[in-house]
DNA sequence: AAAACCATGTGAGGTATTCTAACAAACTTA
DNA sequence: TAAGTTTGTTAGAATACCTCACATGGTTTT
């Protein structure tokens, strides 16, 4: 996984990088559009990525449009994205049963 | 800048990552072998480069060199690579002058 | 219009995390 | 032996984060 899916950020640093409250990064949890890790005493831990994310929800948000449709979209975007990646994995699965290395070692 | 050089990481999550002591952390800054950045509170925030950089400095201790041989090392190693930077961009600075675009719109 | 929902601020009380400073111990170097 | 190195530990204080609840102003639903 790279640096940008790591989640390593507390809530405090991902406030001062986005602008937003610490009220609003944890009402888009609550409200299922953002999902950080915790530390064994419960603090939130987020990637770059969340960050990223975060920008793009308080966007919309500003833009009128409301968490659940958000959510919505969100989940429209993640179930395409899952098609695809099926897709390219059997495609992958079919090259490598006909042309494909074994698994063990080769060398 | 990229996520690998933002300073974004509480010493507890690079505790976590590197395996070593908040002391032992703690200890590698007052000898000067690296700079995290503080919050207005004045917490520790380190980069990814930081933790890597962490995980060099813990094998060179576990070989028995001393935090003050690390860091003449260091110096050396960025002392090459100022006068390596300061090449390139001569050179640059000479191509430009002689085949670069001009500053301002081009298009 | 009343009720319900949405998004956010704020405050209280508690827990977690981090800070500095100091002392100790075991080890190495001068 | 004296001095320096590295790390652990402890103490007390400060900072940061947690949840829960209540308030508010706006929008949607009934």
């Amino acid at each position: 996984m790279s640096y940008k899916d790591k989640k390593v950020i507390t809530i405090g640093v991902v406030r001062d990088l986005t602008g937003l409250s610490e009220r609003q990064i944890r009402y888009y949890e609550e409200r299922k559009l953002i999902f950080p890790e915790r530390t064994p005493g419960g603090s939130r831990k987020y990637s770059f990525a969340d960050v990223e994310l975060l920008v793009e929800i308080a966007n919309k948000i500003e833009d009128g449009v409301q968490t659940h449709e958000i959510r919505k979209e969100m989940l429209r975007a993640q179930k395409k994205q899952n098609q695809e990646d099926v897709r390219r994995k059997m495609i992958q699965g079919q090259l490598n049963a006909q042309f494909g290395l074994r698994k063990g070692p080769t060398s």
